[in-house]
RNA sequence: GGCUCGUUGGUCAAGCGGUUAAGACACUGGCCUCUCACGCCGGUAUCGCGGGUUCGAUUCCCGCACGAGUCACCA
């Protein structure tokens, strides 16, 4: 049996999306669970929508996904190049074979252009019966012309999909697509097929929005007399628009680009976690896998054919259980290294404390409720400042903290405070329960009121003990003589 | 509009003729707790609709509805 052979086959067109990271694991799995090669080959026919620099996006981008392709453009391979744009005379050679075989011709007609909706049936096949003569002399007169696929005009086409199981389509529906362009450059579709066969590609694994389009491909594969491969649609990704309803996804209905996930915080084996189950699913209820389970686990049979929504909130989600599941020691690493590639404005003050000797109490308090990355700055704001804020916060029915004792216990734990020589976890915890006692409320009554103090927020990361223990002993007393101030002032 | 494909709770989904219709996210009730979070224990579906086939359909078949994809000198 053949060797397995994928491919992903990218257009150099700007930022990789997640559906096009979905492709290329889904195809990198499959070669990989086979024993199999994964391939890249970079499809740049259209000179008009090429980005410059997409080429490594798509390179860092697989790499931080840890997908590794064993031939492409940048290593080479026995099938090189990689490129179309460098594989033209390929293409103008297979061309000139189908056309000497009858099964295309030249065509001479205008670029159609769009027309209106339900107005257009397809191209009229207008060349389709012209005279060798009236070709030979449109030629000559250097008349523009574009190369056309001779569909049949009757029957039916079928095809066998992996996922899809059999798929006909009646011939008359299919269209006499372009092959060759007036300017020269092959289309995708005849590109893709000659490509494919070129580089043996055993699996040609792609999204379902081919599907119609296959048998036009199975049909130049005939034509040549090649080898038609195994077909793997996969179903599509879809994202919700603004107005409730789902479509594939685009950068307009919120798809994300992976970068821009990684760079809001996102873990990539998290994301690749996340989107490999998205239209593929395992046989137990595991939900977490690396990639190198996933290269073990992943079978074809498991692959669904509804199309899912991206949710960024179940991404969340796993992102936060990814992160959870790290040593507070790695946290710090990754926590280190996203601020100092991010561009928040506490950068360096956040950097400060983490790399002081707070970095593992900080993080001990961060990474059990931080679900990306991105959200760590805000959160650990008022380490730096403590805003101003509404002192009805500090009265709480639970705590029993009320306008008459938290003069009180503040004025209590401003001296204790002042007295405590061990400033440790311990000891701190200490200074609350002898204020607690002193004043004859719950330590809990004191905790409110201490954290509320020092931070400003209501809510915080980490409880009281554990910001006295960060900013330290003079920070907190400035703030809780603040706090004392402020609240004399309230009525 | 034609064609193609799809349809299990808001989302991801298991299920492949007989099940109390798994599990996860989200939502939600409670417990725990110095706040939040974590954690723990619960709650939420007449399987799009209508016909068949069958002793029996979420599972098989046919219609309909709805959704998506596709109808480019884009990929």
């Amino acid at each position: 049996m053949l060797p397995i052979r994928t491919r992903f086959a990218p257009s150099p067109t700007g930022f990789m999306h997640i559906g096009n990271l979905r492709s290329a694991l889904f195809e990198y799995l499959i070669a990989k669970f086979l024993n199999g090669k994964f391939i890249i080959r970079i499809e740049d026919t259209d000179r008009s929508r090429y980005v410059a620099g997409s080429e490594s996006v798509i390179y860092k981008t697989l790499k931080l996904a840890g997908i590794k392709h064993d031939e492409g453009p940048d290593i080479g391979g026995p099938y090189a190049p990689y490129v179309q744009s460098q594989r033209r005379e390929i293409y103008l050679k297979y061309a000139s074979e189908i056309l000497s075989k009858g099964g295309a011709y030249y065509c001479f007609c205008e670029k159609e252009g769009h027309s209106a909706e339900g107005e257009s049936h397809g191209y009229n096949r207008k060349c389709r019966i012209l005279s060798q003569d009236e070709i030979n002399q449109k030629l000559m007169k250097n008349v523009p012309y574009v190369i056309r696929q001779k569909m049949p005009l009757e029957g039916v086409s079928f095809f066998k999909d992996m996922v899809f199981g059999e798929i006909s389509i009646k011939n008359e529906e299919l269209e006499d697509q372009i092959l060759i362009k007036s300017d020269g450059f092959p289309t995708y579709n005849f590109a893709n097929v000659v490509d494919d066969h070129e580089m043996n590609i055993t699996h040609v694994v792609r999204g379902s929005e081919y599907l119609s389009s296959t048998p036009k491909y199975n049909l130049l594969y005939d034509a040549f007399g090649w080898s038609i491969p195994n077909y793997i649609h996969l179903p599509l990704i879809l994202g919700k628009n603004p107005d409730g309803t789902t479509s594939k996804l685009s950068k307009r209905n919120g798809s994300v680009s992976f970068q821009e996930l990684v760079s809001q915080g996102f873990l990539p084996e998290a994301i690749v976690n996340f989107i490999a189950l998205l239209g593929w699913n395992p046989k137990g209820e595991r939900e977490f896998f690396t990639l190198e389970e996933l290269e073990k686990e992943f079978t074809i049979d498991r692959i669904g054919k509804s199309p899912s929504v991206f949710d960024v909130k179940k991404l969340l989600w796993m992102n936060f259980e990814y992160m959870k599941s790290k040593s507070v020691e790695n946290f710090v690493e990754i926590v280190e290294n996203f601020i100092s590639n991010g561009q928040s404005l506490k950068k360096n003050e956040i950097i400060k404390v983490l790399q002081g000797t707070n970095r593992l109490k900080l993080s001990k308090i961060l990474h059990q409720r931080v679900e990306k990355l991105g959200d760590i700055p805000e959160k650990i704001d008022f380490l730096f400042e403590v805003k101003d804020f509404n002192f009805e916060i500090f009265y709480n029915k639970k705590s029993k903290t009320t306008p008459e004792n938290v003069p009180k216990i503040l004025l209590a734990l401003i001296e204790i405070t002042k007295k405590l020589k061990d400033w440790s976890y311990a000891g701190i915890r200490s200074i609350f329960s002898q204020v607690a006692s002193e004043v004859g409320v719950k330590d809990a009554a004191v905790m409110w009121v201490a954290r509320i103090s020092v931070s400003g927020l209501a809510v915080t990361p980490g409880g009281a003990v554990e910001i006295f223990e960060i900013i330290g002993k003079d920070q907190t007393l400035q703030r809780l003589e603040a706090a004392l101030q402020a609240s004399k002032l309230k009525p």
